[in-house]
DNA sequence: AAGATCTAGTCCTCTATAGGACTAGATCTA
DNA sequence: TAGATCTAGTCCTATAGAGGACTAGATCTT
């Protein structure tokens, strides 16, 4: 039996949600596997079927799990794609898959702003990647990865063209590192040289600019990303209630 | 006693919530007043208390309803502002109230777009707003606003002078409409002559533009907006999960 | 008059139990 | 072999009841 004790003032169902998120995010089931059935934590906690299951439904309401109905109780894997391409809308090519070309891939000492976004030391050695990603012929997007480096070595290896479109899958193949939450900032500005000539575009037009920290399971930030694209085909909506 | 029945497939509470969410749409409770009491509902609708209590938590899961600990549950008052500011950053401006004043009025046939937005048929009466919003002396947003004609009738009449800076709680004050949901869409442009002028920009200075779509509790749209601000000042995080 | 205490009304937590619904796989049947 | 049926395991719905926690207002005490 497992008990677990609540702080005053805290109810047991929120006591026993966090004991579970506490066992999920040390890895005692990984990412996809399914966790024990309800009855078995209820008895193993020594509560009711009803606390647990309050438990259980306040992390699948956070999204750390995923209850399917007659199969079990799932850890949620990461995020598939969290995909760039829903702030932009690219007319003919509408909804055909993106392709993506690394342009260029280094170990560097993390600069100041990148350090403090990644929650590391300044100066501590980073992955730096440099992404093309076309819909069709067209390139429409330039990112800027920085990806902090004992965790990530093994990307500053494997040969890059074998990576595929999407990243998080391979993060989460060869580092075993799950994306599990993202916060996108947007804002908007004008192109350098550089990056004009990357999306043929002229030099000094304007961009929309989205600048993304992702964070694994234990809310580590493992990628910090910037993004960069055609402002007119920059298009996003959101909902308030 | 009010049985409701369920369609098959569909849960006991579930029915109750659909059942519930008409009477508050239809008006019986107005918004802002308790609904009674848990158990008086149970009663009422003949089902177990946990039944109930399940329905409301689904409604106020939905935004329709609060539920104030020791209090009651209320029926959600429409939103205060939805701030658009909350979009933009004003340097030192920093957290000052924004300030309002309408630069034009007219009842006008709504065109075609405008219609569809409205969800009214094309040529319908409507209100058209402009409206300049200021922090400190700075103009620093342009909006058009489009409000259908016979529901907002008390606005066309009475002096805007006397309207002071936020539209919803007027909305709900004059018209009894309360805007329970909103959708914006962010797109980005550059500004007209007319508009440059008005907020003390250079003409073809690149602009962020948000359109919002504003819904009451029944879901009729009653808001269609257009605003536009510097997009230099423009910033907005969204978290993905 | 000011403060403490009581009280009624409300939502919240937890327990215990019974049965339904869904899934996946094993087994049976034609 | 192909399809229907059974079965074990899982989460979901619904009930009934006891007590806790919080709020607001009335009452009592000093």
């Amino acid at each position: 039996m497992r008990l677990v004790e609540s702080e005053p003032g805290q109810s047991r169902y929120a006591a026993l949600a966090a004991a579970m998120r506490s066992r999920i995010v040390a890895g005692e089931w990984p990412p996809g596997s399914a966790i024990p059935a309800e009855q078995t934590l209820a008895a193993e906690h020594g509560v009711a079927l009803g606390t647990m299951r309050r438990a259980l439904d306040l992390l699948a309401e956070q999204g750390l799990v995923e209850r399917i109905h007659g199969r079990g109780t799932f850890v949620r894997q990461g995020l598939s794609g969290a995909p760039m391409l829903r702030f932009f809308r690219f007319g003919a090519a509408g909804h055909e898959a993106p392709t993506s070309r690394i342009l260029a891939r280094e170990s560097l000492a993390a600069p100041a702003e990148v350090a403090r976004a990644l929650g590391c030391g300044p100066g501590e050695q980073a992955l730096r990647l440099k992404r093309l990603r076309s819909v069709g012929q067209q390139p429409v997007l330039h990112e800027e990865i920085w990806l902090p480096l004992p965790q990530f070595a093994p990307l500053a290896e494997s040969d890059p063209a074998g990576w595929g479109d999407l990243l998080y899958p391979l993060f989460a193949e060869r580092c075993a590192v799950h994306v599990h939450r993202a916060v996108d900032t947007i804002s908007f500005g004008s192109l350098g040289a550089a990056h004009a000539r990357a999306l043929r575009l002229p030099a000094g037009h304007p961009c929309a600019r989205v600048q993304r920290q992702a964070f694994d399971l234990a809310g580590r930030c493992i990628e910090w990303r910037t993004t960069l694209g055609d402002a007119n085909a920059f298009h996003y909506t959101v909902s308030i209630t």
